[in-house]
DNA sequence: CCAGAATGGTTAATCGATGTACCAGCGGGT
DNA sequence: ACCCGCTGGTACATCGATTAACCATTCTGG
């Protein structure tokens, strides 16, 4: 054993190693490997066993660099600070765009940022780098830079939203985004609520204007209008803080609508902490459907948005903006209120 | 307009448009932005500038197939079904380890498998594809096949776990691993408990290994031993199982041990379903220290291992394994004790 | 029996950046 | 004047795979 060869990483086989283990040239290899060209069976398999007796795969970099392709989608992940809080809304997303992008070789390449500015020079650089074949966008917000940023650097790319057909980029996800609240506030109008508050995440994201936009008109059609409607950064800090001061009204509300479970989750601790009890003094309602607001007590009543859905069609839409031959990905469905124990009929004025 | 040509990428510049807008060779061009080779520091001026100007930046497949070097991290995340329960720590790990990277190029690849089958087989297409530089290794297991495997296959890598010098990868984690379970029982036993239950993770991982013997290790001190000790998947369902099951024992214990936060916390949820209160009947210790537990009510007493710092020092650690030139990580500290609200005096037996 | 078309490959250029080997020019010592 | 060494660059091979262009056979039909 020579001591400079130890550890060394051990030569991979190239695309010449395998041409001459199956006595044909490199062409031959390429095409038998893509199935493009003309190559009889016979060959074709003589060059597939070599390359599995050899453990070949095409090295990812020289593809990249012939093809101009990397097989790699960007999730730039912007975070203020340390929002945990909405981070269990990732998970589930990933999860669904693992789903679709892993059987077909595709990697996630994941990014934080701080904010808006850095999520842009980011794709900036990953593009001009030509690192990423497409990016999936997340929180769209009001007037997003993003879709003629990276329209202009010709990325494909994705926005999670409710689908409209004029966005520079596709967007993807479900239908009616409002329905959603809407259906939570019939519940909670049916429950007898009247002083109802909204908390909702920060003003700038599009589906917080959207889910507040229904609020409000769900509550108008009754007649009513929010108690109070407090915007928050998604921190668990600020879920308790909120919550604090709504339940400090004048007129204190019996029932709260917070923008993600895991803030639900907060605002239920606060309540029980000023010695409120859930759902008889005042009722609750998450978003998102975590798994965990199924075990908590009360157990949460939530909407359920089916983001790892939402997720696998985007990755579908996003492929096939890349070039690849996918099936169209279908997204019926709308938001839904799954109805648990957090809410109850509205307490009777003593 | 040319109708082809519409919605077409722009093409990128490459380095040859660069020499030619500074009026030198392509070598001259990687030498400036190098800093190898011998360039004035005129001409070297001149290329930069020329490379600014035209937001020209090397392109990460033509550097990675010249010097087998692709600035990419793996990290793989194995869950055998829809276990998000563990997954904030995988947040925080992510933001530790970006926290790294990202300022030195790094991107992070993410991949998502459901088995060690799946995730050997991964790393094994991973490395043959040359599309990583490293690995981040999570979840040891007693008997892991990975360290060797990747030695073999040449691939830098890191363990998460106590640092243990002779693994064949380098182990980067908190020391005494068994010190936070061992302060929480103490805290327990001074508070009066003698009843302990244990709920633990999958038996399989080195972690699980390490805090249980921990635990009875620590019992055994004040010559107790566990009333129960029950396995888990990490899932939230299976913390209501468990809870269910512990709470229903003869000599009901009057404190449970949980192997993180969410499952701690359906736990108390479980338990207060039942009709305990905590910490009053019912004494309650997670692991992790998730923000969440902060808000809850009753404030979740947990383990702080600081996950972000270990994956920050992962980092380093893998970064230096990559021949990059980082200052070596510094990881003091153990997994420390907080105390909050879910644990309590034992209740006075009646 | 031969033009023309398949069939089944091969050769060589190319993707973009890197690095070694080499060269031109210049100042200085003898 | 001549050789040496130094400075500041350039030419070209190379990383590993893809692909257009091309060539050698074998068929096919008239």
């Amino acid at each position: 054993m020579n001591k400079r060869l130890e550890g060394r990483a051990p030569a991979r086989p190239t695309i010449k190693a395998v041409a001459a283990a199956a006595g044909v040239s490199t062409a031959a290899v390429s095409q038998a490997v893509n199935g493009t060209g003309r190559i009889s069976e016979a060959t074709r398999r003589r060059v597939l066993d070599a390359a599995t007796e050899l453990g070949w795969s095409p090295s990812a970099s020289a593809t990249a660099l012939r093809r101009a392709r990397t097989r790699t989608i960007a999730l730039v992940v912007r975070r203020p600070t340390d929002v945990l809080g909405s981070d269990p809304h990732f998970s589930e997303l990933i999860t669904g765009l693992e789903g679709e992008l892993a059987p077909r070789g595709y990697g996630l390449l994941l990014h934080l940022v701080a904010d808006m500015a850095q999520e842009s020079a980011l794709y900036e650089r990953l593009v001009a780098e030509g690192r990423i074949d497409g990016a999936v966008l997340t929180d769209a917000r009001a007037d997003d830079p993003r879709p003629d940023l990276l329209r202009g650097l010709g990325l494909p790319a994705v926005l999670l939203g409710a689908p409209d057909a004029g966005s520079p980029v596709p967007r993807v996800g479900l239908g009616q985004q409002g329905a959603g609240i809407r259906e939570a506030v019939g519940h909670l109008l049916e429950l007898g609520h009247r002083r109802v508050a909204y908390v909702a995440g920060p003003a700038e994201l599009l589906h917080t204007r959207l889910r507040l936009a229904a609020f409000e008109e769900a509550l108008a059609g009754a007649g009513l209008s929010p108690v109070a409607v407090r915007h928050s950064d998604f921190t668990e800090r600020a879920a308790v803080d909120v919550t604090e001061e709504l339940l400090a009204l004048p007129g204190r509300p019996t029932a709260l609508v917070f923008p993600n479970d895991s803030m639900a989750v907060c605002g239920i601790g606060t309540a029980q902490r000023s010695g409120l009890r859930v759902p008889d003094d005042l009722s609750v309602v998450g978003y998102d459907n975590l798994s965990l607001g199924r075990w908590v007590h009360p157990r949460l009543t939530t909407v359920d948005q089916q983001v790892q859905r939402v997720g696998a069609a985007a990755a579908r839409t996003l492929l096939a903006g890349c070039g690849e031959d996918v099936p169209p990905p279908v997204l019926d469905g709308r938001p839904r209120l799954v109805v648990r124990e957090s809410t109850g009929p509205v307490p009777s004025p003593t």
